[in-house]
DNA sequence: TAGTTTAACACAATATTTTGTGCTTTGCAA
DNA sequence: TTGCAAAGCACAAAATATTGTGTTAAACTA
């Protein structure tokens, strides 16, 4: 393990435990040459489940990408982990009933949506240009337009309702 | 380590290998219980450094954060993750040079705007809606709109450039 | 600010991992 | 379909990590 203070691929292990939590071992490790010393965590590799993309072709499931995703759409909005989690608890079962051994990433991605609309509509927007591939600019204007006409027909633009 | 198939605690390192690439150790278990193999990687903990906030607080810095944050943004565009390296590298010389031990959060927000407009607009709008927190919809538009005005007064709204 | 929880630190006896070498299998590309 | 690269597999000798116990320091909260 490289030290990342001098470089130096030496390093001992000086103390390890267990982290039930998260299913990790954290390590304290002491470079050899500079004496420095550094956590680190081993955690086990993400597990392949199947999800079946648009051309067909599979791929891995795992809740916690689709966590991620749904994190990273939240970052900085006023949508709580408690929330987030609730939706997330909420897609794997959408998730686990509907699917035999497979199930497509549409799917997937629609359950994220429906739920994400009633959260945040700025999380929304952002999960829809990830998840939609938005191409350019003009793509957003569209979403936008087409998103505020069908789901909120009522909103005005330049009303700030969130603090 | 918790065995991912049957839970059990109590499993064996079979084999163990340094990835040098991402500074990690790689090392393959078996379950005592159910006899089943998985792989978990070890990897260094991110490092503490001192990033100002606007309210003055100081939070830990870690390139690789800086490296995440542009990755989402750049998530499923034409941006080769050779050019993202590029441009990391580029904001962690930049970050180093300007700093004393610590930086604004502010000056790193615009390295990577600065980077991102270059690279690809959708990015950009992306990361500027996590970063400067926009708060609904109509920020989407404002920051559009004041985007194309300044930065690319020609651009036509409807245009597709990329295929 | 006292009380509490978490991280760091130390140490030693025991047990496990590491590492070189090399063969096999699988996936991907030519 | 052939060939290469990566991952899995095996083994054994040597080296290192693990784990219980306990202390101290730091961070957080009531």
């Amino acid at each position: 393990m490289k030290c990342i203070y001098c470089g130096s691929e030496e390093s001992k292990v000086i103390d390890s435990r267990a982290v039930e939590e998260t299913n990790a071992i954290k390590r304290r490790r002491e470079c050899i040459k500079c004496g420095k010393r550094f956590n680190t965590y081993e955690k086990v590799e993400v597990v392949p489940m199947l999800v079946v993309k648009n051309d067909g072709t599979r791929q891995a499931f795992s809740i916690d990408k689709i966590k991620a995703g749904i994190m990273r759409a939240c970052e900085k909005r006023p949508v709580s982990m408690q929330e987030i989690d609730t939706l997330v608890n909420e897609i794997e079962r959408k998730v686990y009933n509907t699917m035999q051994e497979e199930i497509s990433s549409k799917k997937i991605g629609e359950f994220v949506m429906d739920g994400l609309k009633q959260l945040d509509e700025v999380s929304y927007v952002r999960f829809a240009s990830v998840y939609k591939q938005f191409k350019d600019i003009s793509t957003f204007y569209d979403f936008l337009l087409s998103y505020e006409q069908s789901a909120r027909p009522k909103t005005k633009r330049k009303s700030k309702t969130q603090k």
